[in-house]
Parts: C-alpha cells; structure tokens; sequence
DNA sequence: TGACTTTTGGACCGGTCGGTCCTAAAGTGA
DNA sequence: TCACTTTAGGACCGACCGGTCCAAAAGTCA
C-alpha cells in the first residue's frame, strides 16, 4: 500500500490537533476552518482521511478516551495506593479552577452535554467512554478496598459510578466559575463515602 | 405608553418559548428561524423587543433561573422539612434519567458548559445563577440543621455548594446515558454528607 | 378623519458553514 | 522515462447563518 503520492502529514497527529480544537470550543463551534488550521492539511486531506467533521469528532472523542484512560492507568499502576491515586485525581482538577485548563473540562462530559441527546450515535460513544473511565475508577477502588484505605461497605462499581458523577460535576462548578478553594472543599466531601 | 400599533404578541410569553428552545437545543444549535418558529413572531419584532440571538439568549437564562428558583422556593416553603426538599430534588433529577426531560439537563449548567469560558459577559450571569440556586440549597440546609436533620459539622454555604456541584453531576451523568437506577445510587451517596 | 407612533412581514445583505470536485503535483514501480 | 496511484490545493457549491432595512399595516389620540 506505499503505492501513490504519499501523505504529506502524519494522521495520527493531525487528530491530536483535532482533539484539541473540539475540546477548546466544543463541536460546533469549532469550524472546519478551525479544524484545517490547527491540523495543518487541506480540506480534500481531511475528508480523504477522516470522513468530514462529524467523523473527525467521533474519532477525536475516541482519541481524548484513549489517550487520557492511558494517562490515568499509568498514574494508577505508578501509585501504590488506590485510594492516594483518586484523592490526587480530585484534587488535580480541583486546582485547575480560574486556569485556562479548568475552563476546557472533560471532552468527554462536554460531548454528552452538547449533543448527548441529539446525536445517538456518539450517545452510545459517550456514554462507552465514561464507562472507561469509570472502569479505572473501579480498579483503584478494589485496590483500596483490599489494602483497607476504602470502606468495603459499598460496592467497588457504585462508587466508581458515583466518582465518575462527582468528577463531572466539579468540571461543571469549574467552568462556572467556582474558585480553587470552594473547589477543593467540595472535592474533599466528595471523597466521604471513601471512608 | 399605549401610543402605537400594539403588540401582537406576549413578550413574556415569547421569552418562554425561547427558553424551551435554548434549553432544547443549546445557544449555537437553535437558529434564529428556531427561535421565530416557537415564539411564533417575526424577526423584526424578536430584535426590537429583545435585541437579538445573543441578548435573547441572556434574557433566557436570566428567566429560567427566575422561574426554577421560584418554583423551588415554593416547594422548599411548602415541605416542612429542609432535608427532605433536598432529598426530594435530588431523586426528582433522577428520576429523569431516560427520559426526554433528562436529556435536556439544566440549562444553566448546559450554557455553562458550552459558552461559560468563551463569553465572559455570560459567565457572570451563569455564576450568579449559580449562586442563587446555592443559596436556596442552603437555605434548605439551615432549616435542616436547625431541625437535627443534617449535620452541624460542615457549614450550610459550603454544603450547598457541594450540593450543587453534586447536582450538576448527577444532570451530566444522565445526560450521558446513566440509568434511573444507577442515578439513584449516586444520588443516596451524594447525600450522605448531609449526615 | 387624519396625523402620528409603533409593529409587522419579508426582501435583502454579506459572510460562513460543511461538503464536493477537478486538476496539478508528487510520489511509486517497471 | 513513463504509466499509474494517490495526495494536495483550492475553486466552487447550495444552504443557512445572524442581522438590517423598509414599506405596509394597525393601532391611538385629537
């Protein structure tokens, strides 16, 4: 298949770019103009190579879970307790309140907020990604729970989902606006039902 | 004042099929032949009497925190008991999930997520909208502290925001597919600070 | 009735949207 | 070198975007 012109860019680092550009400004404000410009090719290569902007965003969708559930199970497998690794994942993004990082939030929860409803197809690709996330969550609970750092009185699954919920909702109090420190105490809260 | 062709529609009236529309929909994704189309009135008369797509929007959100804090100041005077409006809130959200008024989630929190770092203008009225939802939550919080309902170890404005946020989780989690059952485990979990 | 004020409908605007398509360029292998 | 395959650039597309503007309509008041 090294047949024919070659590609003049490299795809996979193009959706990188790609990635970045929905998760600045959400899927429709981000024009294809946007999108080529960031991504460095030409609309002809874009289409040739993705599909047309819709696909892009499924796959840059696809592309943020990847790469951040690669992130996440790195830092887990580098903690030795589960229980540090969550507290550290909530008070990480707790602190990215009033930086420009903290008003991007989550592509992923961005996504579901945006087109959630209006779009099954990338519905189900949502809703598949938070369950990712949520499996990473589920790990570093039965870590915790088997080194005795998280209560046992609930089951590993339910409190991942309701981390995962948590999560969520800090993103949104960030990009409210909430400040760092409210940020943080509700963080610690959040937390409680770890005990 | 009553000088002139009088108006053929119900401002206030208009303003509410506005907000159905941007709570459906989202900013960017309702066009203004949306907007006409429920407001059933012409486009002159939509920027004479709101000024135009992004006003209107404004104008929106400021009404639907109006009426929901309204509505909840309501039942919030009608329940005798802080802990159980709270309660009640919370498991109503739930119970939304998978169903059609789920998929809208808040329009506050949606136009947090989709405009809240890009417009600081309406950054500010989302926060404010916020804070007044905060504030019934604690208002709540105090009758409920000074019932014995809920707990006098945290502070009823740093319980409201965490309700808060809470609350906003919950709303994204359906947005994202979540299960009524699964809701309500979260939302059982997300109470217990109340303890 | 007639002068006046305001609203209404809709034509019209430039700009941008996502998407298509065709041609020239840039490689490959023989 | 030359036939072949594939990419790149960009002209072009219709549709729709939010917004402006103006003439006609519908009232009020004297």
């Amino acid at each position: 298949m090294t047949i024919g012109r070659p590609l003049e860019f490299d795809p996979d680092e193009a959706l990188g770019a790609a990635v970045q550009v929905f998760w600045s400004k959400g899927y429709q404000a981000a024009s294809l103009t946007d999108l080529l410009e960031a991504m460095t090719l030409s609309k002809s290569s874009l289409y040739q190579a993705f599909g047309g902007k819709r696909e892009l965003f499924e796959q840059s969708v696809g592309r943020y879970v990847d790469e951040l559930s690669a992130v996440m199970l790195a830092r887990l497998d580098a903690t030795d307790s589960g229980r540090r690794f969550i507290e550290e994942t909530f008070f990480g993004v707790a602190h990215t309140a009033g930086q420009a990082a903290g008003g991007r939030g989550c592509l992923l929860a961005n996504s579901a907020s945006e087109l959630g409803q209006r779009d099954p197809g990338l519905a189900a690709h949502v809703a598949r990604g938070m369950e990712r996330f949520a499996a990473i969550f589920c790990t570093a609970i039965e870590r915790g729970q088997a080194a005795g750092e998280i209560t046992n009185g609930i089951s590993a699954p339910v409190l991942a989902t309701y981390l995962l919920a948590c999560m969520n909702g800090l993103r949104t109090m960030i990009k409210a606006g909430a400040t760092c420190h409210a940020a943080c105490e509700v963080c610690a809260l959040m937390l409680r039902p770890l005990d």
